[in-house]
DNA sequence: ACCTCATATCAAAAATATTTGATACGTTAT
DNA sequence: ATAACGTATCAAATATTTTTGATATGAGGT
């Protein structure tokens, strides 16, 4: 099944240890690429690479202002990747033929 | 800082194709390390590798009985894992000097 | 138009993760 | 004690991800 591979993608935001600091930075609110470079012991087209990573998972927005990327954690995203992961952590109720409420 | 490291364990346990498609047969309740090999197109030490991985990520935990391994989905490590993803994207609200609440 | 700046993209190199097959380990049965 | 079974671990092969350096793109300024 190919939800599988989306639902990865979701969670690869957090799996790796520099988009964790990253998203860290963005705790703090809305940075533009720039700033983020200037903290972060990375090349620039590394970050764009963990950027573009961070886009595709839904968790972080971008927009452009001028020649300046901006990022900040996207709420939508964010609260989907939770409901996404409490529901891949939940048992899954299969209703058996004969698990009814009235049997005898 | 060593957490980062930390926290991207725990979510490399959604981050992989198959590893979700362990967590969805776990889904159905506790599962003998041979129950899951023969639903999964993958090797003994393929499913070996991957469920030590789920286990370190405290998602997933394992109990020998004789032979056999069991494993289960840990509510306590899903909810530390939901508790965390909610933590890594929430404002982080930093008070600065002068931001207080009665700032003149 | 031309130049500079910020960021994205590309291809190759490097690093890391995963699979494979062989073997080791612990448990149970004979 | 030996054999068979289920799983873990190891090292090598393979695949995927990440970094790097070069170049492209697109916006603004001159």
């Amino acid at each position: 099944m190919a939800m599988y591979e989306e639902h990865a993608r979701v969670f690869k935001a957090f799996c790796d240890k520099k988009r964790l600091r990253i998203l860290e930075l963005l705790r703090g609110g809305e940075k533009c690429a720039c700033v983020l470079i200037e903290q972060l012991d990375m090349g620039q087209s590394a970050l764009s690479y963990h950027m573009k990573i961070l886009v595709e998972s839904g968790v972080v927005e971008s927009r452009q202002e001028g020649k300046w990327t901006h990022y900040k954690i996207s709420e939508k995203g964010s609260a989907y990747a939770g409901d996404l992961l409490k529901e891949l952590t939940t048992p899954n109720t299969i209703i058996k033929k004969g698990d009814g409420f009235l049997r005898a």
